[in-house]
DNA sequence: ACACTGTTTCAAATAATGTTGAAACAATGG
DNA sequence: CCATTGTTTCAACATTATTTGAAACAGTGT
C-alpha cells in the first residue's frame, strides 16, 4: 500500500487537490477522529429539533420580554391547550424554559439557555 | 370594559405581578404585535430543523476543515450514496452548504452562514 | 458506442413529529 | 364536598422526515 492509500484510508480517485488535504488532515481516518463526538451531536441536534418550529420560537420571544402563564401564551398565539402544552413539554425537555406553580398558575420562564437562544431569534431580523 | 380588561386583551384572571407586567407590555396585543414576522420565524425554525440531526452536523464539521467531495464525505460518515445526498441537499436547500462541479466530481463547501453553525458546532463541546 | 465512476432522483416503506378532542389532575373558592 | 379554573395527559390520527434499493444521469476514458 502506498503512502497515498494510507492517506486516503482507502481506493478512492479524487482531484489532486484534494486529495493533498485530505493527506493533511490524516486521510480518511484522521477526519472521522476529529468530528465531535457522538454525544455531543445528540444534543445538539437534539437543541436544534426543539428550535425548528415557529410556535417554540414565539414562545421564546415572548418569555424573553418577561415570564408569563400558560394561559397568557395561549391568548398570545392563540393555539389550543393541549397543543400549547406540547410545544411547553419539548421545550422544557430541551432546557430551554422553565415552569414553576405559582398559585392557580404556572409561570413559564426562559433558562439561560433558552435566553440566548431567544436573544439569536430576536437578532435575526436585524439589518 | 375596565382599563385592566383593555391590558389583558380579554378577561384573564392572572397573579397580579404578571398582570401588573402584561400590562406594561401593552396587554395581549402588545405582546403579539412585538413577536417576530412569521416570515422570519419560518427561515429560521427552518435554518434549525436543517441542523437537526447528527448526519448533518458532522458533514459541517468536516467542510469546517475544509472542501471536500461527496466520496470522501460518504467514507468519513460511511452512510449509503442516496442517505448522504439526501442529507446534503437538505443543507444545501438551507443554504448551509453549496456544490460546485469539479471535474469528475461534486466538491461541497460551507457558505457564510454555514461557517457560522459550523463553528458553534465545534465549539459547544468547550470547557 | 461502451463501460465506468461519482452523484442524484424516485417511489415505497418506515419512523418521527405535530394535531385534535376528550378525559384527567390539582388547586381554589363556595 | 362540589364546581370551577388552569394545565397536562392520552390515544387516534394526520403530516412530515428519513431510510432503502433500484434506476437514472453526467462526465471520463476506451
Amino acid at each position: 500500500m502506498t503512502e497515498d492509500e494510507i492517506c486516503r484510508g482507502a481506493s478512492l480517485s479524487l482531484p489532486p487537490d484534494v486529495e493533498e488535504a485530505l493527506c493533511q488532515c490524516g486521510g480518511i481516518a484522521g477526519l472521522v477522529e476529529r468530528l465531535p463526538e457522538e454525544g455531543i451531536l445528540e444534543r445538539e441536534s437534539a437543541l436544534h429539533r426543539a428550535l425548528a418550529d415557529p410556535f417554540r420560537l414565539k414562545i421564546l420571544a415572548m418569555l424573553a420580554v418577561q415570564p408569563f402563564c400558560v394561559c397568557v401564551i395561549k391568548a398570545v398565539l392563540g393555539i389550543a391547550d393541549s397543543k400549547l402544552s406540547y410545544h411547553l413539554s419539548v421545550l422544557k425537555t430541551a432546557g430551554l424554559i422553565v415552569g414553576e406553580a405559582q398559585g392557580n398558575w404556572i409561570i413559564y420562564r426562559l433558562t439561560g439557555e433558552g435566553s440566548v437562544w431567544a436573544q439569536q431569534i430576536a437578532g435575526s431580523g436585524r439589518s
